[in-house]
DNA sequence: CTTGACTCCGTACCATAGTCCGGAGTGTAG
DNA sequence: CTACACTCCGGACTATGGTACGGAGTCAAG
């Protein structure tokens, strides 16, 4: 059986070399002890953790998220319902994305509806709802510099 | 009547100084020309192109993008139609986020409705489904390091 | 005419998620 | 035993959209 070196453990986790020493750095998987001489060794144990990453991000989480995840994981007291809070949370996040996103289509949709779609720039009515956004007299809000400029 | 400082120009603009130095960096907007002494005055014109800048992001586009639609507004031959083109891709674009997302509501629903949402760890199916991504046994695809690794 | 607030400017830094580089060491096949 | 491929390692670089800092100059009120 060869022994588990990074490239393995790399093609194993679907993921790069690159990419391994990254989350290394980032905390996110232990580095196997070096050996006296010759390559590190990683445990199967690495190559789960890492699909268990990847899986997560592509629910969403970020790499930061995912660390707590693994904490929760790790630690000894940790409730399942720890864990149902923050996907729940997240699915908060992405329905309120996805809310964004659907007010941006719309707002697309409007806009290219309403456009004619040839002639000159001058009648394109996209350009001109996005450059006549008139009517706010700056200093509604912010007394000083300061405020805005925070 | 005050001159447009940049101060003034960033209240009315509702962005901050640093934003408007940061565009003037990105060249999406020019930088006013600095008198022999004293400030910069910006003419109402810069005020009207960060709004531009900012109502094009909530649109969805990138700094880039928008540098790209400021360019055709310039660009004298501009047909209204290039315009709208991007517009169009813009949509697709925002269409295929939204369901990437939608795939991942779903797949957060289903995790968190299958989750007992109490007990134990051992017990959250939530964990499970994401530890356990077993039967893809590395090199489908990848015959060599370097494929994996580029 | 001083003081305090503001501008100007380059540079460095933040988070996010990696990717690439180059030199030195190592493992193995021929 | 010698190539050659691979590992190890730190540090630099990518893209995105800004934010923060520090010193020098400037403006306006008191």
């Amino acid at each position: 059986m060869k022994p588990l070196i990074i490239s393995r453990a790399a093609s194993r986790a679907g993921v790069s070399i690159e990419t391994i020493r990254f989350y290394e750095r980032k905390g996110l998987i232990n580095q196997p002890p070096k050996p006296v001489s010759g390559y590190r060794t990683y445990p199967a144990e690495t190559v789960c953790r890492i699909k268990f990453i990847r899986q997560a991000q592509e629910l969403g989480f970020s790499l930061r998220e995912i660390d707590e995840l693994l904490a929760l994981k790790a630690a000894p007291g940790t409730d399942c319902s720890d864990v149902r809070n923050r996907a729940t949370a997240k699915l908060h996040e992405v329905d309120t994305k996805i809310e964004q996103l659907q007010g941006i289509r719309v707002a697309l949709r409007e806009l290219i509806s309403v456009c004619p779609g040839r002639g000159a720039l001058r009648a394109c009515t996209i350009m001109e709802s996005l450059a006549s956004v008139e009517g706010d007299k700056e200093g509604q809000s912010s007394t000083t510099q300061k405020e805005n400029t925070k």
